[in-house]
DNA sequence: CTGAAAGCGCTAACAT
DNA sequence: ATGTTAGCGCTTTCAG
């Protein structure tokens, strides 16, 4: 961390003060003038604008928050150290502050609760007008205290606050769009290669909240159960992984499973599985079909057959929760779990064409 | 005299006055009580500090920074949708500038002038201590105009004008890089399988800033002169893609180019060259050793066999950045492009282990 | 319609 | 060692 001096003496900025001068009027109808305020004549009102535009002046935003209190920015705090799930949430958000014309402060606490914690009394300290919680991992995290008239709103990872608002994906609702796909597509026996299953606490077993892996599952398995279907072979928990992937595939063809689809819980699994599936000579999708989960750029694509898969759509996470954070600043809090739906992306992997 | 409320159930946030007045001291007192300022004997500055604990104290960051002129903030202005290269840029910058001091302004232009404008004019207004611009390709920007006491640190796509500061990876280095490691693992008869070449324009031939491509291919050309040789085969350019990987490397194989070794320009790129090899029997690294550029986390450490690539250490970048715009905010302007290395993460598709 | 004056919350000279 | 006072740049009553 590099040491930073006192304000370098440069090149000061205009003040109103020398807009009105120059413009031959008070401070105050400089004020009104630029701010389309009523109470000023048409020629005043021009005649400040071009001292302004001449004098390129730049209200201050520090001066201005410190009347209204209000600051026109958010805070942001993330954890996720890829930028995987919160740049296209930042995207979305920034489309629904767009209009009011709000800044975002992003801070990263890559995972620590101290620095967390660091982060938060540094936003509040800004008069952040609300936070944005991103979590990286859908299982739900520890409720943030902040003082009530700062709104908060978690995304991705709900807060263990049933009170506070969260936003996440309905990863139950991908599990069973995953399966109704491939039922869809005249597939009955459909394995299920799980991604990494970390043991939820007591904590949220209480609140049901399971891992996306499970929900995914949860969500899968109702979709066969509807059509009358059970998972072909077992369903394994390992990592998020291509060697995975690799490695479940292999066990289900050694085991002599008997299979004509497989759902992998994410796009690593599912292209470390199409690899293992070309390797033995299985042809995708005819004999085997294969879908993924998030929708991943570089791997769902490119995949040869480029690989149908599930998009979580965290784009529009962002852009719902920019709005009821939005709306808890106007005074309009949301209370809950909000789930976004998922997206099914249709590639060659599980369609002929 | 108001009463003292707890902080939950306060609606407005308690100011230095209330504090100094719970202390039963001054404002000037309290305020140096709390700033660690020398002329406060310890009793007082612990009253004060216990007295700001209880009220659970946050001091008003705007009417600080309307005093001391300086915001203890950055704006950064990125255009990278996937906040690939964003998000361990940021991270990097985090570091610099500790975390307790310095806050991000992050706005995402998406590669539109006129809301980079936008952007630009409000992150002004918020007074900023300075700018970084955070490109998404290593082709040179165009110079933004920006009132001269606000520093500004281009990142990774260097600006057009050389007086400004810019910190860019190395590419050169590392197509050098890429083809030093093949030779050191005793290949000889090295292919190089290209990216995009989008073809530098009249300005940027003016500039001798050829695109990212171009960049590494010279470096891998250099070293390959460097040790008398040439390429094996045709080098070609078409796009950042693994199917153009499995398309180039089938060219090679199919036009009986001799070869023991390819460096692609980037990881998709090596994963497609991966899959045709082994569809065609060649064992990765003994007969083809493979290696790739950018160390992608989903594509290079998974691969099967896990690929070896040079990372352009985008983590490094944000850090040099930052310490270059710390150094400008303290009125030491760097000048210039300035270029980070590269790093060689050797894995088995270039080494038996 | 325009301007003088009172702050927003805080720091930094200057008293005491 | 502590208190008083004058602003930082701006908006906003409230008089003219």
């Amino acid at each position: 961390m590099t040491a930073v001096e006192p304000p370098h003496s440069g090149t000061r900025k205009t003040t109103l003060a020398e807009v009105a001068a120059a413009a031959g009027v008070s401070l105050a109808t400089a004020s009104k003038a630029l701010n389309n305020q009523p109470r000023v004549s048409d020629a005043t009102r021009r005649r400040v604008q071009e001292a302004a535009e001449k004098l390129s002046y730049i209200p201050n935003a520090q001066a201005q928050s410190l009347i209204s209190g209000r600051t026109n920015s958010i805070g942001v705090i993330t954890s996720d150290l890829t930028g995987r799930f919160c740049t296209p949430i930042l995207l979305g958000a920034e489309d629904e502050f767009g209009v009011t014309s709000n800044t975002v402060l992003l801070c990263n606490a890559r995972g620590d609760a101290l620095l967390e914690r660091n982060h938060l009394s540094f936003l509040l300290s800004r008069n952040v007008d609300g936070l944005l919680i991103v979590g990286d991992e859908t299982d739900p995290r520890p409720h943030l205290d902040v003082p009530d008239n700062v709104p908060v709103v978690y995304v991705y990872a709900p807060s263990d606050n049933a009170d506070d608002c969260s936003v996440v994906c309905d990863n139950v609702e991908a599990g069973e769009m995953a399966v109704n796909h491939l039922l869809s597509c005249g597939k009955r026996k459909i394995a299920i290669i799980g991604g990494s299953d970390t043991t939820p606490n007591a904590h949220n077993l209480l609140l049901g909240s399971p891992s996306s892996a499970q929900a995914r599952l949860n969500g899968s398995l109702k979709a066969l159960h509807e059509a009358g279907l059970e998972p072909a072979g077992p369903v394994r928990f390992s990592q998020w992984t291509e060697s995975w992937g690799r490695a479940a595939t292999r066990l289900l063809l050694d085991q002599n499973v008997d299979f004509d689809a497989v759902v992998c819980q994410c796009d690593g699994i599912a292209r470390g599985c199409m690899d293992v599936l070309k390797e033995r000579g299985i042809s995708i999708p005819s004999q085997v079909a294969v879908i993924g989960h998030d929708n991943r750029d570089m791997l769902a694509p490119d995949a040869d057959p480029p690989l149908t898969s599930i998009d979580n759509c965290p784009e529009e996470l962002g852009h719902v929760a920019a709005r009821a954070l939005i709306d808890a600043i106007n005074g309009r809090p949301h209370h809950g779990v909000e789930s976004i739906s998922c997206r099914l992306v249709q590639r060659e992997s599980t369609l002929p064409m």
